[in-house]
Parts: structure tokens; sequence; C-alpha cells
DNA sequence: AATGAATGAGTTTTCATTCAT
DNA sequence: TATGAATGAAAACTCATTCAT
């Protein structure tokens, strides 16, 4: 319902139907209309979150934690679309959520220290805040995302391998330490 | 008022008492609280949209012309960042706005097109998707937008020069053509 | 559950829970969360009414019945002081009851009854209103309780059986016969 | 309403109802139903204990102290009937409000301090608990009320005088001094 | 005897909008 | 212009009661 017709202009009963139950029911499980958003939230998220995690604690070059990051994140879109455009439209934009939830933040975070060690160990250029740098890149894949869940740029499953590739290379490259000096 | 808590979220009243009114003489001025958010739109996104128009007829290299519509973006929000919030958050990712307002995407449209002329110019890669690569740009600077916002990132004067630096700096040297072998 | 939060304010689920049962249980020994009220007054107040009518059939002097009478009631405290509150505050001011528990009033009744054999015997003053002076006295007990069951009076048992001697007391005193010239 | 029908069993549709307004029109003036009811508890408890307050600073004898104290008790009742149902049945008794108002026994504290008052001058035998007389009096008082309330005493103007008369002449009786040795 | 998922009528509450003043 | 009382549709939420298991 929600990644139909968004949070506040779904109704508690239209969520019920949906399920098949009597609106009543939902108040079995969640004690507000509002916690059935932050359920829907805090499940989905945490998966997200911890694969992300993993991929920061590997071995593997900064380029291609980044790969990994960006592939995460994609193919949620593929497996639970519904789940991507809840979270894209219903909390990560939404004020009262950010406030409340710290780990909007994390995966953000993650893009940052995977810069940072790039960053010491020579492999992406020096001169960028990395602070920046991640939001950048977590905005051009975020980008992407609303994209598909508006509808205007095509997600086959073509597309979405294309976009993957797409955003990974040109950020890498972008962040690679031979063109520091590009400038 | 939308700024600080959402379109949904914030009262006929709210926005009547912040105006220093009673909630009545909003009905002289709009006829609904729709209008207003779309009044608010209209009178701030026109001129965005034909200040980057106007770059786009411009014949700057196509890395000059991105580092305009970045810094045009970007440097709203010194002088409107209440604006720019409500343009983020509740504008661009709202499907009923969306599907009124077409102007909404003339940005990434214009984005779009100049990466088209910089790929024909030989300037940038070729291989690239020029609408994604201009949505993964136009991503990058709203995310940045969105870290202000939110108060994730430092947004004072230096910082948002730096910020217009790095995006357009990471982004047109990932868009450009000696890199097409990277991969 | 209904002593402590009110008839309207307990759930059926609190009262279940109470009880340790499901709340589905309830229904298997009650038609009614109504009827668990009503069965709690019917198998209490039952028990006090006949005491109290065993009393007025006594032979004893109108003072040494009012003593009684009051002992019954106060005593109550001692061993049940839960099912007092409901009794006090439930179904005492409760309209509903009222209307179909012609019981409520029996003590009350038995008190007038006493008074107006004491008049006529000369015990007692003959210039009362008998009805008004059995609420009085009634009152004067019922408000006791109350204190007890708010906690504004110390209700150990040197307490309840002071409360007892001061309201016998000062009301049989206040009905006695000499006093009639008193105003 | 609430007179009529008791709180729990008005709906905001009746008392809005009632009042000639849309129900929506309430919110305008009381936050929530429960407002309304410790508005009226309020503004209409607030100045029965400043009468009574009042009463208590005079230089009168204890009698005529406690005389007045009844007086302006048991004559709301003729003049706000409805309010003296409110006060009797809903909030009076009720666990919730006695919690959050702690005005509820002022009247009781008043009563008291007139009855130490008058053991110290010697008025009033000095073997009695004053927390408990008070209690005592203040309950035959409110019992009254209630006989009225639920229709069980008759409460026309004269029986109102009469009640007054025999509550205090059967209380101050009981006090008085000159019965201590009584029991 | 016992559970607790499921129901849905009934209530409170919200809030954009209207309109007399 | 300006006010804020008034409206009422629409929504969230509550909770006694039922019933399959």
């Amino acid at each position: 319902m929600f990644a139909r017709k968004g949070y506040h202009t779904s109704r508690v009963g239209d969520i019920a139907e949906e399920a098949g139950v009597a609106h009543g029911l939902l108040y079995h499980y969640f004690s507000s209309k509002d916690e059935v958003l932050e359920t829907i939230f805090r499940e989905n998220w945490g998966v997200l979150v911890e694969r992300i995690h993993a991929v920061e604690q590997s071995n593997d070059s900064a380029r291609d934690q980044l790969r990994h990051v960006a592939a995460i994140i994609l193919r949620t879109w593929r497996h639970q679309p519904d789940v991507v455009r809840v979270l894209v439209r219903e909390i990560a934009r939404s004020p009262e959520m950010q406030e409340r939830i710290s780990d909007l933040v994390k995966p953000i975070e993650a893009i940052r220290h995977i810069i940072e060690r790039g960053q010491e160990s020579g492999e992406l250029r020096a001169d960028l805040d990395p602070a920046l740098a991640a939001v950048v890149f977590y905005g051009g894949i975020d980008e992407v995302l609303t994209g598909w869940v508006l509808g205007q740029l095509p997600s086959g499953v073509a597309d979405v391998e294309a976009a993957e590739r797409t955003v990974v290379e040109v950020l890498t490259a972008g962040f690679a330490a031979s063109l520091a000096a590009a400038d």
C-alpha cells in the first residue's frame, strides 16, 4: 500500500484490506499506523546495512567495495521494488523519520570509510573530502533508484546491470588517484 | 513550515502562524494548501530552470556547463535554504507533483543534453548512457543538498564552494573521454 | 482491576491478565464484562445485606443495632478491600446498576427501619426524618471506606476499630433523644 | 450530557449536539473529551473550595462554621444540580481523577481544620480523631447529595433546608463536648 | 478448559475549508 | 484585508465479543 499510494494517502483500512483482514487486527500486531512503516523500514534497512558492513570489512580494493555496495543497493530494486519505493519515498526523505532513525545514515558512513581507506592506501585521490565524496556516491545511486521508482528510467534486468556499471565506473574513475591534478 | 515539518505534517494553521496571520487569510491568497506548495515550486523552480537553460545554450565546454549547472543548484542553498528543502523533499519526490508538473525533470534533461553534446564533440566518453549519467550527476548534487538540509554536512560559505568543486571534479573526471578504457 | 482502574477503564484483557488466563476464557464463565461486575456485586452484597437484616431483626437497642451495622460494613474492608472498592465506587454510584439491582438501597433501608423503631421506643429523637438520618449515617460510613480506598485515611487493624467507634459514637449521640432541643 | 448520561456513555457528538454546534468545534475549545470534564470540575470546584475557605477563616463558632460549610455544599444542588451530579458521579469517585486532582480533598481538609480548632477551644469533644470526624461529616453531606442525584431523597426547596438542618444538627450534636462520656 | 487471532461497530480526533463579521 | 468560529468528511484507534483450534 505505502509503495503504491504513499504513507499519508494509505488508510489503515486499505492496508488491512490488502492483507485480507479487518482493520482492527492490524492493531493486534502494530501499535499504530506509524509503527507499520517503521517496521517495514527496520526489517529491510537492517538487512541492507548488515550486508554493506560485510563488504566494508572485506579485503577488496576500494573500487571493488564500492562496486559491491552499489550492487547491494541497486539490486534490491529487482528483488523488492515495493520496499525500495517505500524506503526512498517515505522514509529516506521524511523529516520526522530522519530524526528518529539514526540508522539511515549508516550506508553513507560505510561508503565514507571505504573511501577513507582507499585514500590511505593511495588507491583514491587524497584531496577529496571523504564525507562529501560519500554523499555524492550515495546520491548517484539513490537518484537512479528514484528514477526507477518514478518510472523515469527503464529498469529491466539489463538496465539495472547497466546502471550498476555506470555508477561505479563513473564515480570510481572520478575518485581515482591519477586524476588528482585534473582541475 | 514545509521545509521543517514536511507537507503532510504541516497544518494550514502552522503555515499561517509562521506568517503571523490567521489561517483564514491564507485562503485569500491561495485556493488550497496544495496551491501553496505549487506556488512555492513554480516561483522558484522556474527561475532555476531558466538559468539552467541559459547555461545549456552557451558555447562553453560540457565540463564548464556542468560546473555552472551544479553551481546554480548548489548556491541556491546559500540564498534560500528553506526553499531548497521543500523542493528537494516535498516536490522532487512526490508522485502527485511529478504528474502535474513536467518542469520537474527539466534540470535532469538539461544535464542530459549537455552530456550528449559533450559525447558528440568527443569531450566526454561516448559509452555512457547519457540519461543515466545525467541522473547520477543530478543525484550527486541533490544528495549534497539533502546532507545540508538535514545538517549532516557542514554548509558554511566555504563548504558550499568546496562541495561545488568536488561534485563537478569527480563527475566530470568520471565522464571524461580518456577514461573510457578504465574498466 | 475494577477496584484499581474503574469499570470503564478496565479492559477485558486487563481482567484476564490479572487472572492469569487468556481473555477469551473469561467468556466461558461470564457472558459479558458487565456480568463480571454484576457477579462481584451479587456474591458480596448479598452476604452483606443478609447480615444486616439479621441485625435488624435482633432485639438490641437502636444504638447497638447501628453499631453492628457499621461494624459489618466497615470490617468488610479488612477482609476484602478490593471488593469494597468496587462496591463503593462502581456500583453504589452507577445509575445503570441502581436501576437493575434494588438490593443496593437495602442497607440504607435497614438503617432507616432501625432509626424508626428507635424513635418509636423513645430511644432516638423523634424530630428527625428517618430517611434522611439513615442516609447521613450510611454516608458517614461510606466516606470512611472511600478514605481507606483512596489511602487518605490509615486503615490498619486499630484504625478500622477506631473508625467504627467514632462513626457510631458521633452519630448515635447526634441521634439521641436528649438532644432534641439542641438547635 | 455528563450529568444525564455519565462521562463514558456521553459521546463527543452528543455534547456538541447539546451545545448546538458541530462536534469538531469542541476541539477548538478543548483538547479532548477528558479536558471538558476537567474544565467542568475546575471551574466549579474552585468556587466551592474558595467559599469554604472563606468560612474557615471567619471567627464563628465551630458549629456555625460547619453549618455554613454544609450549606455551601448542599445548596449548590439547588443552583447547579447538573454540576453536582457530575462532580459526585464522575469525579469524586473516579480513580483516575482522584489521582490527578489534589484539590478534591480540600473541603474535607477545611472541615478537619474547623474541627481541630473547635476541639482546641473546648467547643467540641477532644477525643475524636479530627481527620476521621471530618470524613464522617463530609460523607453525611455527600450521601445526601447522592440521594438527591439518584432521586432517592426528595429535593424540593423545603427538603434541601431540612437536610441542611438535619446534617448539621446531628453531627454537631455528635461532636459536642458534653457528650464525650457517652460511650 | 484454554488460547489468541480475528472481527467490526462505535468513538475520538484531525484538519482543510468556509464564511459571517 | 483580516479574523477565528464553525463545519463535517475522513481518519485513526479502541475494545467487547466471537470462534476456530
